[in-house]
DNA sequence: CCTTCACCTTACGTTCACGTAAAGTTTGAG
DNA sequence: CTCAAACTTTACGTGAACGTAAGGTGAAGG
């Protein structure tokens, strides 16, 4: 009855807007990361960082709308970059070996830009010929008002 | 032989980029028409249009990422965006049904704009994220060009 | 007319992403 | 300690979106 840390699989999936299934069926498919040594038969535990990494995994799907296989490839690029993040906070470093690190995290937020902005792009031009076919008939929807001459006979 | 209007599905579905076999699934589920009064058993023949229409469909799918039952209830849309267009290019239609006819095709539209203004909104803070991170990690490579005094000794 | 593709229909198979049911166990409240 | 609720594993089921195989035409070149 703590305020975090005590979230179980029901608690998070109505977080987060799914089923207990679904959060154990990414947990078998590797896509979220097993609880380093439970009991097998002993309940699952959840803190609110994973509950909000299950946020981001499940906004990843929906946006980029790519297969759960795909998901872990990118999703191993966020977890490499977490190693990185970590190694880097430890500050005894060699500078070295810190290029190298940054570098490797750039590569990987690199490929997912990529792959982003290519989808934003691409509804970002759906959007506006969208919105040009909407100025195009509200435009004939004025034209109406200002002449309405004509036939007033309606049949 | 000639230059239109003689394509057969094979044609079709290597100018999209996908199969056959997809291409008559899309028909049969009603995504895509069924050529009207094609004796069974004959060829199914394809106009630039209806390439262009099936280009239109996959593009949808996507980016929008929905299945293929709501991309069909956003296609009958566009299908009555379509009739609307042949009943307004004639000129005999009473300004009051014009005016219904034009208020409905606006409807079909609006709904289809908010469906991806929000996709294409979502995918747009998902891409300034991702840029933000870039900057940082960025930031610190310079910040190790700049200063790199300290330690040369490599291991 | 003949051949040879590419196509036709029918129908069963497959993969992904879970749903659902069964039988037993763990937790937390009382 | 008790007991119901929520969890556990295991396993089979399901809907969507096609793939694939079989057996049989249609079409276009020679």
């Amino acid at each position: 009855m703590s305020e975090t840390g005590a979230l179980r699989i029901g608690d998070v999936a109505r977080l987060v807007g799914t089923t207990p299934r679904t959060i154990r069926y990414y947990e078998e498919i590797g896509l979220l990361p097993e609880a380093t040594a439970r009991p097998s038969g002993q309940h699952r535990s959840y803190s609110e960082a994973e509950v909000e990494r299950l946020r981001e995994v499940m906004r990843l799907k929906s946006l980029l709308g790519v297969s759960l296989e795909e998901l872990k490839t990118l999703l191993s690029a966020e977890e490499a970059r977490a190693v990185v993040r970590a190694q880097l906070r430890r500050d005894d470093v060699h500078p070295e070996r810190r290029r190298a690190l940054l570098t490797e995290a750039l590569g990987h937020i690199d490929r997912q830009l990529e792959l982003v902005e290519h989808r934003a792009g691409e509804l970002a031009k759906l959007e506006q010929e969208l919105s040009e076919t909407r100025k195009r008939v509200r435009g004939k929807l004025r034209e109406l008002d200002k002449a309405p001459a004509e036939a007033f006979t309606t049949t």
